[in-house]
DNA sequence: GCGCTGTGTCCGGCTGGCTGCTGATTCTAG
DNA sequence: CTAGAATCAGCAGCCAGCCGGACACAGCGC
């Protein structure tokens, strides 16, 4: 399974052969990308929609930051059956669990592009290091890792609501949230879902989501267009919880 | 609201009032914990079961390192329904909305102690500015923020299982992970869990869980003590997912 | 053109939520 | 230490919501 086909695409290392670390330090408002990409070691990649990023298994060895489109980052059981732990959205920090202990690890979650993705991947190592020599690098990164935090807990809370019609609609406000565009008639969700691909976000079935979401659209509070979701009011969406 | 009750006892300031955030910094292997306690501005407190540690609304201005025992994070509705975002098991970082944005912010979570508490809080420019000057403490905070995402994915796991008696289990045993002290007969979670608490916290309700946690007994999977629940073989308590 | 993936719908069956009640246990105040 | 209050646990019956499986069809890519 480790190195199968990952659909990767590399575009060499950082654009400029940056000193370890220390490009991005000069400036206190630098952002977490240019620090990512001031990182030795670091590789910038463009995964396409459906390429695996890393496979469950693989050793945990780099820090991804999500620079454009969306990681769905899921768990595979032995059923086959699989389900989504998170959508990540662009800027958001993954693959932390090489920064950990010390000891070598190995991932468990199955990482995705769920859209065409670009991605700056560095040695965790690399990131230890840059940490050491630039203090500002440690606060980027706890803030991305802080917003990570915060994202999982609102997901959580969609998630222990009981009847599925709320569950949807939660789910639905966390999309517009993280991945929503504003347009002149409400907030389009820029995401390609099937309903399969809602269902394991929330623990439900394929069908089950096809009744609620054509519920809400009968209800009048969303458009589905080639799968791409549009809420008219958010606002009156939330009213729609039990 | 805000100021009501809190039932803290301050112990003063750092032990030793040591200067801003240098004194963690000289040997590399110092725990997160000494650096939280050397931070300036760093109080701890004891906070007995029960009782507040944060209100939603209140200004967020400080990081809390949970040093012993458990908290409680929830969301409260204005039903009056309450569900758990975490629990917190020793050694957990909380309180992080405080370092993102430099614009003050409130909680939005509601924050207690489940058991007797101990815990270091540390004002959040105190914290940042701990990081600038101290390379070390930064690496240390991350890998506590990552350990946090961590327990946090996994709580997601539990939720998205589909009947109720598996989410039960799993949750059971990410309680063993965070809260077991092995004994001779199996692992006891060592808190006092009301099955309310349990249903708060996997999103079903209490009579539920008193048939479910009935069934497990039954089948000799646990045992029940005072509201202290014991695992006599996780192993074979994880066969019993659906 | 064909196959694949995704959507929409129906139905039977059962899980699990809801309500109401009772006895047990724990907490608190006097 | 005790009495009363409050929380907690267990049980039963009812019923809706959701799952599982199955099938037809639409759209799209190859």
């Amino acid at each position: 399974m480790v190195g199968a086909m990952r659909g990767f695409s590399r575009t060499g290392g950082p654009s400029t052969p940056a000193p370890v670390g220390l490009a991005a330090a000069a400036n206190g408002a630098s952002t977490l990308l240019d620090v990512m990409r001031g990182l030795s070691g670091c590789v910038i990649e463009t995964v396409e929609r459906g390429k695996t990023i890393f496979f469950p298994g693989d050793p945990a060895e780099r820090v991804y930051l999500l620079r454009r489109g969306a990681v769905r980052l899921s768990r595979v059981y032995e059923s086959g059956e699989e389900i989504t732990v998170a959508l990540l959205r662009e800027n958001s920090l993954f693959g932390v669990l090489s920064l950990l202990t010390g000891q070598r690890s190995d991932r468990f979650y199955h990482a995705v592009a769920f859209t065409r993705v670009e991605l700056v991947a560095a040695p965790a190592g690399s990131v230890r290091r840059a940490i050491e020599q630039d203090s500002s690098v440690g606060l980027l990164l706890l803030q991305g890792l802080s917003s990570r935090i915060l994202q999982t807990e609102t997901m959580i809370e969609t998630l222990t609501h009981r009847d599925m019609s709320s569950r949807l609609v939660s789910f639905l406000l966390v999309l517009c949230r993280d991945f929503g565009v504003p347009g002149n008639e409400g907030i389009t969700i820029d995401l390609r879902l099937s309903h399969q691909a809602i269902a394991e976000a929330i623990g439900s079935t394929r069908v089950t989501i096809t009744r609620l979401l054509g519920d809400l659209r009968q209800a009048g509070l969303v458009q589905i267009d080639r799968k791409k979701i549009t809420v008219f009011d958010p606002v009156a969406l939330a009213k729609r919880f039990s």
